[in-house]
DNA sequence: TATTAGCACTCGTTAGAGAAGAGTGCTAAC
DNA sequence: GTTAGCACTCTTCTCTAACGAGTGCTAATA
């Protein structure tokens, strides 16, 4: 545990590192409003830091820069979270203000979270897996064509064109529709295709005369993987980050972001509650130079998604961790709600 | 017009500055195979050119570089439109190869088409405006919430969450499901608001309980605006252009991507068949460092969407022109063969 | 004993000078 | 009409020197 002035050091250090990433040397850290010490006192209690591997320096005259080591320490005992804010408000305002669909509130969420921080924000959208079927429907747009609708009971609208078999007829489609209703609903989607092979299946050999024919297709249509879409808000705010100069670091940066898959992968978790994750702590190495911090949204105690903030080791972590938490809660409070229930 | 010796030399120019992004100067020049003449010789005929404003040099001694003007004449004079090859295969493959859903196509396009060029791909989706009502459906979603869905000929489905008046029925929400059906069956999409305020309004007055209550939800469900999404692929090729080495100039090309409004206004046009427009002959700012080639993709003649190209003046036009034709045509293709229809 | 002032030393940054190299325009010869 | 030659220009690279911010250590001070 460090004492009252190294901690009072280590924090101005960081928190002067944080806005201006630059080093900073015992001079101009003596000069500092609230600390009444000698450059040559603060120069001590540097070595001290630099020893317990809290701060580190760039070159050996260099000044301090806080190590990944030290954002940890900073992290877990020098923030107090700190108390909700104007910028609270125009979140809450935002987010509360309409009647948006899951998709336009999660896109706006990361919209706002990245404006508000000028950080990259990420948001895995809702896991659709556990929602419960509300209805099917089948609408033929031609001869051969025709689409299929899943409605959740969430308010999710899925979606998919197929080829209809050459010669099936409208009185048959309309029983396939009814059965698959009259079976399905109510049913979470991530057991569909099980329920449709098992006991849909026989209702279909039953009742239709093509079956054989349609039953691929329907199936097809029910094999979804709706495990979160992913939502990107404020990509070129990492450009304004001066550590990030250098186009080699933002093309790393971008083509990692655009693997969609790599990421929902890294957001993908059953923590709950707010976890951060400094630069090297990160076991995906396209991330090992950024700092991530992400927490959760639910449902009736059920995960639906990750936000994330995306940001320089060098990050704001006080106002990033506050802001993220209200997000939190405000998009579960939102669900909460019920509009979608 | 340009006599034979000086179109090689431009030519030769050009395609060199294409691939190495490098001003060249006389003596590299005559060294190139199809180039028999000294490189004095050379330096005349460069002088003449310049004199004509189809190169510039970068400083008094440096070699020569084409100039927006000399693109220009190289695009109207020299390029030939090369055949078809393999890669046109391959995007016809993929393009082909899956029942795709209009975005998926869409999406697709512009990923294949960044992969094969290494510029950046943007797709202006289609525009549902002129598509036809098949189907409207109401999915009560609880007590106080549904979702309307609405499905075009053209198989896209648009769905809006909206809040449901109180002590609303579930037989009066049939009815008027009904009603619409009836009246909006085949009406264009960009005509559906009108007719709903003239004669279905009418109808829902005679045949409603509550009609003042629901038609005004019902009424903004319609009002949707889809002229079409944009579609971006291989954003980061940018990065790989010699000429945006700069993080400015990267941030800027990336604001402006992420400015959707001002992307679509740029896309949208009625002009038909390939536009090319080379640096400061675009009239928005924001892309005057570029050249963008636009084509657009239709359906029973019907103009749906464009698509672009965006890369640095420095582009391999021949090859570029090329693809977007085809692709171009593919597209128009695979929506005429009436998947859709 | 804890703090501070002083000083020698280190290393990154910046500016300038010079050499090398690529390219040009012009002139004169072929 | 074409080419060889040459003086000249401008960029790029490398090297050096000066500067300054910052350090660690030692000795003086409260």
């Amino acid at each position: 545990m460090l004492g009252d002035r190294e901690l009072l050091i280590l924090q101005t250090i960081i928190d002067d590192f944080i806005t201006t990433a630059k080093p900073i040397g015992s001079r101009a850290l003596s000069k500092k409003e609230d600390i009444n010490l000698s450059a040559a006192t603060i120069r001590n209690v540097m070595a001290d830091l630099e020893e317990m591997e809290l701060l580190v320096k760039t070159h050996s005259s260099s000044g301090r820069v806080p190590s990944e080591k030290g954002y940890r320490y900073y992290v877990d005992h020098v923030i107090s979270p700190s108390l909700k804010e104007k910028e609270l408000h125009l979140m809450e305002d935002i987010i509360q203000g309409n009647m948006l669909e899951m998709e336009q509130l999660v896109q706006l969420s990361a919209e706002v979270l990245s404006e508000l921080t000028n950080y990259t924000a990420v948001i895995l959208g809702p896991n659709e897996m556990n929602a419960t079927l509300k209805q099917i429907q089948i609408v033929r747009l031609s001869a051969q064509s025709a689409v299929a609708i899943l409605v959740t009971n969430t308010g999710h609208v899925e979606h998919r064109l197929f080829n209809l078999p050459f010669g099936i007829e409208v009185t048959e489609l309309e029983k396939m529709v009814n059965i698959l209703n009259d079976r399905l609903i109510g049913i979470p989607i991530m057991d569909l295709q099980y329920r449709l092979q098992s006991e849909v299946y026989t209702l279909m050999q039953q009742h239709l005369k093509h079956h054989e024919l349609i039953y691929d297709h329907i199936f097809s249509v029910l094999q979804y993987e709706n495990t979160g879409k992913l939502y990107v808000g404020g990509q070129s705010n990492m450009m304004r980050q001066p550590e990030f100069n250098d186009i080699d670091k933002i093309y790393q940066f971008y083509t990692m972001l655009e693997n969609e898959e790599e990421m929902i992968k890294l957001l993908k978790t059953d923590h709950d509650g707010l976890k951060i994750t400094i630069g090297n702590e990160n076991k995906v190495d396209a991330i090992k130079q950024f700092s991530l911090i992400t927490t959760s949204y639910k449902m009736d105690g059920n995960q639906l998604g990750t936000i994330a903030l995306l940001g320089p080791t060098r990050m704001e972590y006080r106002k990033v961790i506050t802001l993220l938490q209200a997000l939190s809660t405000e998009m579960t409070d939102v669900l909460f709600r019920g509009k979608w229930k």
